[in-house]
DNA sequence: AATTCTTACAACCGCATCGAG
DNA sequence: GCTCGATGCGGTTGTAAGAAT
């Protein structure tokens, strides 16, 4: 049995929204808020579902919305974190104040993917590797609450801080500038897309020497779909012992 | 000028999660 | 503990605009 989308109901409206539409949506929310998104289009007089006006709202006329082309800060901000939390796109946008997860996610996919993949394969012999990883860490928040996670994606997304050797207990401390501080520097070949072969960052094995192993288990089982994925994985406990305190997410 | 291709981004869909009852 | 409705999230699609041919 197939659930029916939503919008298919009789005379609900789909596709791009009319500056009609737009102007009772926030007229509408800016008088009586959005308490029930599901309520919110019989009450307002919108024949939409209440999942089209929500994503109209937040996506393009919340008033916090920041406009226009990312700068390049913000592009490496969004490529930092995106190797920290892969597709999490909504905990990206979440650092990124007046950017969407949606947009933050269609620059992604259009451009710094595609960068990145330029850029990457000038960097291939500089991989970074480790032989084991835990599949099965229990992260502990601020709130005490824990976390069981079986995926590395998982995990990594909801990594918050430094591993130690027990591998058990991750606080949050404070806020960071995820912008360059504390991640690799990207070149200026990134970002020209003139991408130098030599010399552009150390080599493997002065990488290797930089870089503390941490003993891990195996992650067969592990789930990893798509965004950080294995190697973010591997990368992330590579460098654990490189990493700040985070804040949760 | 017309057509085709590419890019960018808004919007949709369906699954996951959460909370109330 | 279970069910169900509401909401959030990420993947994917549709389409308008611009570029290339």
């Amino acid at each position: 049995m197939v659930r029916a989308p939503c919008c298919e109901k009789m005379g609900l409206k789909k596709g791009p929204w009319s500056p009609e539409e737009d102007q009772i949506l926030v007229s509408y929310i800016q008088k009586h808020g959005h308490g029930n998104w599901r309520a919110l289009p019989k009450q307002s007089g919108l024949l939409r579902c209440g999942k089209s006006c929500r994503l109209r709202w937040i996506n393009y006329l919340r008033p916090d919305i920041k406009r226009g082309n990312f700068t390049k800060q913000e592009e490496q901000t969004i490529i930092n974190l995106h190797q920290m939390l892969g597709n999490r796109w909504s905990a990206i946008a979440a650092r990124l104040p007046g950017r969407t997860d949606n947009e933050i996610k269609n620059v992604w996919h259009t451009h710094l993917k595609k960068k990145l993949k330029h850029y990457d394969s000038s960097q291939d012999s500089k991989t970074i590797q480790i032989s084991k990883c835990d599949s099965n860490v229990v992260i502990e928040n601020e709130s005490g609450k824990n976390n069981h996670s079986t995926s590395p994606q998982q995990c990594c997304s909801e990594m918050s801080a430094v591993t130690d050797s027990s591998m058990e207990k991750i606080v949050v401390k404070e806020e960071i500038d995820y912008s360059s501080e504390y991640f690799p520097t990207i070149d200026e070949n990134f970002w020209s897309e003139e991408l130098a072969n030599e010399d552009v960052r150390e080599t493997k094995e002065d990488a290797d020497a930089h870089l503390p192993l941490v003993e891990l288990e195996s992650v067969e089982d592990s789930k990893v779909d798509g965004g950080g994925g294995m190697d973010f994985w591997y990368n992330l406990f590579t460098r654990a012992g490189d990493m700040p305190d985070l804040p949760e997410f």
